[in-house]
DNA sequence: GATAAATCCTACTCTCTCGGTAGGAATATG
DNA sequence: CATATTCCTACCGAGAGAGTAGGATTTATC
């Protein structure tokens, strides 16, 4: 498993916020009660999120949490980016300008690079938006079974 | 990272199995040696391996390991599933029929399900041969530099 | 048949990350 | 001032990952 609770928790922050935020602020226990996750877990975690600029935030009395842009406007890939801190399926992959010392010679390096890009390249296809407006083809594309196949 | 020292060093063997296996048998100790890996822990994975009906073993003096197939009918996909038992990126993806309680409503769920595809397409998509050929353009696709783009 | 070289099997250990918990300080509203 | 909220630091238990250890069993060769 590559993505732990950190990041799916975020994800379902990030979605929920998405679909109350139009009426301002909304507060951790809010969200932790309609989620129903812990919420010393989650102060933790939307921490994080806060802290990465992805959510603007007010203290005290009526504060709390709300997204600081549009939800088309981030991508699966760096929000969970953001929490996670790597998304590589393997730590043999490059990270930061580091990579292993036998990478020259390694072969099976060019299949953990490549299997690296297809995750990369398939959450950074999918925004918080089609989470939200449950866009099935985006996010299933051939295996949806619901989705007409001639379109 | 979804896939352990367990699952690499396992490819590691396979590939290594694949280049010296015209030979006969290929005892763990050779194979830990050019690989520069600990031989006990080799012995545990390889286990794995060969009670999966992967490889074929001969015990005593001269014995050894070989792969059992042709290199081009093995996947990825499989060597890995094997050795790591599930290379789903979540723990909310279904497995073996279970699924979670919350599925019905989860609005996430489609994607890891989406990501899951993915993964599984790739690296069902690549076999040992490909590997040991060093079939760079199947593994990186777009992403390989050293390829030509125009075929 | 003895010996050496191998696989096979069971059990153990250490360390680190995951998944949380606890308690309180700072801040804003009414 | 009371209350509701975010913000900050520290702590903790369980389990998985990454090996280690020791020996039993099997087979080829001398």
């Amino acid at each position: 498993m590559m993505v732990s609770t950190k990041g799916r928790y975020a994800l379902t922050v990030m979605v929920d916020l998405a679909r109350k935020g139009e009426n301002g602020y909304v507060s951790l226990s809010d969200i932790a009660e309609s989620e129903n996750l812990s919420m010393k877990y989650l102060e933790s975690i939307i921490a994080i999120l806060n802290k990465g600029g992805m959510l603007k935030s007010l203290r005290g009395k009526n504060g709390g949490y709300m997204l600081a842009r549009d939800p088309k406007d981030y991508t699966i890939n760096e929000i969970l980016l953001l929490t996670e801190g790597t998304l590589a399926p393997v730590n043999c992959i490059m990270q930061e300008g580091v990579q292993c010392e036998k990478a020259a010679t390694c072969s099976t390096l060019p299949l953990w690079a490549g299997l690296d890009k297809v995750i990369e390249n398939y959450l950074k296809g999918i925004t918080l938006e089609d989470i939200i407006t449950g866009n099935r083809k985006k996010m299933l594309g051939e295996y949806c079974e619901s989705c007409d196949p001639a379109e």
